[in-house]
DNA sequence: GCCGTTTTCGGCCCGACTGTTTTCAGTCG
């Protein structure tokens, strides 16, 4: 699908990568701002040109406004075709580069007359930009360090991961070093990003112990280089699984906890809007504490609570830190009371050894029981369509039924739903007739097919069948290696508050399926969510908790999410959305 | 370029580290 807000958040982008090559750098972050505000856009932006609202959006301003405008209407802006010409195009990528900022990429190219990335990499080397003024050989070796930086940087990791190293590293720097009070990783690991680019480790230590810390943090085993190493601030890239990432450690005393873990925990327009409450209330927020402007005495910064206090705000989950509203929502005390992991009282997407999945029914009962303290699990194997999946036909669905029924006897009560994935063909039709589904406790119904289309239609229709309780992994998406296929994402919340139809919140690390920014609007429509692992073997349990983060980052509360309900409250779900569409129901 | 219960003009977050300097500019987050 044509997707015009990441189109124009691309030429902001780059038009904000220009000003700053021109030195222009409050208009570039202007741009740079608008970019993200796009980015972030639940719709697209040419309703809010129709509604008259793209006027009312803080960061657009009438001449950006306009320029979105222009590019609806011609599908150019007339002004970045100009800003094109002034600036050498591999300098537009260029600026991105760690070690190559505006004045460094003027002076190379007015100097020496460069102004592509092939010649400047042999200027490089050749010892020309060495001999420019205010340059010299760490500062030439550091750039070409940054060109090869680049690819690492790009390659962004997936939360999950990005949470094993966070667990790996503090448990490491806690064992080795009894000189750490505290530890956290903020950054956007704590905001439970959905990929994250640097790791941010914050610790807590008396001054004298600063060195050893960081002696200790540099020489950790994955360390591959020390790019920066100071009493406050070391940066280290550390290499996990053949994967390259860039990890920081900063120092800090124990009264500035709070304000170094807001301050590092981001976001930064978060910050950047936050700041600015605190200078017009005449305060001065740093990572070290909150500061009376005039007499520079501190007023808080032991804790989160106390910053966010000194500026007339309640405290703020890191989750919702993105500069959407949460700063006007806090200010009102209206934050919402976000959904948490303890909250959740089943898994209503498994698969078992009945399909694709690596562990029996009884496996996985004696597991979830143990660890997990859920009321019910839902399993749901694939449909015969899933050939390579070994999918059900209704014989051998039939026969699952009977082993649930089963072992739920042994266990003495209904603990284990009968359920399916069933597939959703290319006519929208379903693998299984209707009277195979009415027979089950609960229905999930996926695309695994035609990945290249438009997929609006056939899910749609699936929600209009009343024995369809939840669309699975709406866009099909696997994060870093395959793109969601087209959905239009507002037909289907409309569908699916019409059809009385769930949307879930596929917690594979991988898909995180749908999004934060989807998840708010079926929020804010009222659509009920549900939050499921699709495990396929018993360490994908576990994977719940991505679903609970990436649901708090959509704003979802508990009442939102249909699995903090008991059975009977899903009992209830169901039986609704059968009476709207006059079939037998439970 | 955006924004405003101290402003419609004059601000725009601010501190750490590095490299090249010899007191600081540039970059980064």
């Amino acid at each position: 699908m044509y997707n015009i807000n990441r189109d124009l958040a691309n030429i902001f982008k780059k038009m904000a990568a220009i000003y700053e090559f021109l030195d222009d750098r409050f208009r570039a972050m202007a741009y740079q701002r608008a970019a993200h505000i796009i980015e972030d856009l639940p719709e697209d932006i040419r309703n809010y040109i129709v509604s008259g609202k793209l006027y009312m959006i803080r960061g657009i301003g009438p001449s950006i406004a306009s320029k979105i405008e222009e590019y609806v209407k011609t599908g150019k802006i007339q002004k970045f075709e100009e800003l094109k010409k002034q600036v050498p195009e591999d300098f537009i990528e260029l600026i991105d580069l760690p070690g190559f900022g505006p004045k460094t990429l003027k002076k190379i190219h007015d100097e020496l007359g460069i102004s592509t990335k092939e010649e400047l990499v042999k200027a490089l080397k050749d010892g020309r930009v060495e001999k420019l003024e205010g340059f010299g050989p760490k500062k030439v070796e550091n750039m070409l360090k940054g060109l090869q930086m680049y690819e690492i940087s790009k390659r962004r990791i997936i939360l999950w991961e990005a949470l094993q190293i966070s667990e790996y590293l503090k448990e490491k720097l806690k064992s080795g070093l009894k000189e750490i009070k505290k530890i956290e990783v903020a950054g956007s690991v704590r905001r439970r990003k959905e990929t994250i680019g640097d790791i941010d480790i914050l610790v807590t230590a008396e001054d004298k112990y600063r060195s050893k810390i960081m002696d200790f943090f540099t020489s950790i085993e994955e360390v591959s280089e020390v790019l920066v190493k100071g009493p406050k601030k070391s940066s280290v890239i550390m290499k996990f699984e053949g994967k390259e990432r860039q990890v920081d450690l900063r120092i800090f005393n124990d009264d500035e906890w709070g304000a170094a873990l807001q301050y590092f925990t981001g976001s930064k327009q978060h910050n950047v809007h936050l700041r600015e409450i605190a200078k017009e209330k005449g305060l001065k927020i740093n990572e070290y504490g909150v500061f009376d402007a005039k007499t520079d005495k501190k007023i808080a910064g032991e804790t989160e609570e106390s910053v966010y206090q000194s500026v007339g705000l309640k405290w703020i989950p890191p989750e919702l830190r993105e500069d959407r509203g949460e700063i006007e929502a806090s200010m009102r005390d209206a934050l919402p009371d976000l959904v948490e992991l303890k909250d959740i009282k089943g898994d209503l997407h498994v698969h078992s050894t009945w399909s694709d999945g690596v562990v029996s029914i009884k496996e996985i009962i004696d597991f979830v029981k143990k660890k997990y303290r859920y009321d019910y699990i839902a399993i749901t194997d694939h449909s015969k369509s899933q050939r390579v999946a070994h999918g059900l036909d209704e014989g051998r669905l039939l026969e699952e039924i009977n082993e649930i029924k089963l072992l739920n006897k042994m266990i003495g009560f209904d603990f284990v739903k009968t359920g399916i994935e069933v597939d959703i063909l290319l006519d929208g039709s379903l693998d299984l007739p209707d009277d195979v589904l009415s027979k089950l406790d609960w229905v999930v119904a996926s695309v695994h097919s035609h990945f290249n289309r438009d997929n609006t239609d056939r899910i749609i229709k699936a929600m209009e069948n009343p024995y369809v309780n939840v669309i699975g992994h709406m866009t099909g998406r696997l994060i870093g290696l395959r793109e969601g296929y087209p959905v239009d994402m507002n037909a289907v919340i409309k569908a699916a508050k019409e059809t009385g139809t769930a949307l879930e919140i596929n917690a594979q690390p991988r898909r995180m399926d749908i999004d934060e920014i989807w998840i708010r609007k079926a929020v804010e429509e009222g659509v009920k969510l549900v939050i499921s692992t699709d495990a396929h073997n018993l360490g994908n349990f576990a994977f719940m908790e991505i679903g609970v983060y990436i649901a708090r980052r959509g704003w979802a509360e508990k009442k939102d999410i249909l699995n903090t309900g008991s059975w009977k409250d899903i009992q209830r779900f169901i039986t609704e959305k059968r009476k709207r569409f006059g079939v037998k129901y439970v």
